[in-house]
DNA sequence: GCGACAG
DNA sequence: ATCTTGTCGC
């Protein structure tokens, strides 16, 4: 598939915090609610930069694997909370750009609109591809919120500054609920449903896991 | 001011 | 994220 070139690549902390305030404004949060294919993105680190991405296409009734690419590379910016996306965009959008098939919805590993500035790499990405996109993170990250039930499927909203960014979810009963959060073209509501729909079995949602398992067997 | 801070 | 041992559960 094809993938919008990034803009000047930031140099610096300010840099980088320009370029999030100014594709935020692209970000769209309404959009499908079903979807043929999902991708999931995860990236894998060994030692000081150097990262593997892997994505991962699966059919979005059987959860078959329907594509798959791994990118070798080294992280593209330094590891600092709230431009996290820098470090592993390249890798990811190469990656992106490799498969044979263009997904309906990218199932990204962290936050999206739950950012100090409203755009994690879900987002980041989601204005790159012009698709649909959503963050499953594992650990909160900003704003506050409070604990959900222990059923599958309950949540709370996650709140910053008065506005809900996000929810925390449990997709398994009693397992520690994921931070989900819209990315770009969709709504929470639809993020929300995805994420229960594709972790069925485990915490993190399949397309995920699947990435995950491919960018560490990839080493 | 200090510590904490997606991965 | 990674490092590494221990522990729990299928």
């Amino acid at each position: 598939m094809h993938v919008n070139q990034l803009h000047p690549w930031p140099t610096s902390v300010s840099e980088a915090e320009s370029v999030q305030e100014r594709l935020r404004l692209h970000v769209e949060l309404t959009g499908p609610t079903d979807f043929t294919t999902v991708a999931g993105l995860d990236v894998h680190y060994h030692g000081d930069d150097a990262l593997s991405a892997a994505v991962v296409v699966l059919d979005s009734g059987t959860l078959a694997v329907v594509d798959q690419v791994v990118v070798h590379g080294k992280a593209a910016f330094p590891y600092v909370p709230g431009l996290f996306a820098f470090r592993e965009l390249p890798a990811l959008v190469e990656a992106l750009e490799r498969l044979t098939v263009t997904p309906d919805l990218l199932v990204c590993d962290g936050y999206g609109l739950a950012h100090p500035r409203r755009f994690g790499l879900a987002c980041h990405l989601g204005v790159l591809t012009g698709l649909p996109s959503l963050g499953v993170a594992k650990t909160p990250f900003v704003g506050t919120h409070t604990t959900p039930d222990r059923e599958r499927g309950s949540w709370t909203p996650i709140i910053l500054d008065d506005t809900t960014v996000g929810r925390t979810v449990r997709t398994q009963k009693a397992i520690k609920p994921v931070y989900v959060s819209q990315g770009h073209r969709i709504t929470l509501d639809t993020a929300t449903a995805q994420v229960l729909r594709l972790a069925p079995r485990f915490r993190l949602p399949d397309p995920i896991r699947a990435a995950d398992h491919l960018a560490r067997q990839s080493t």
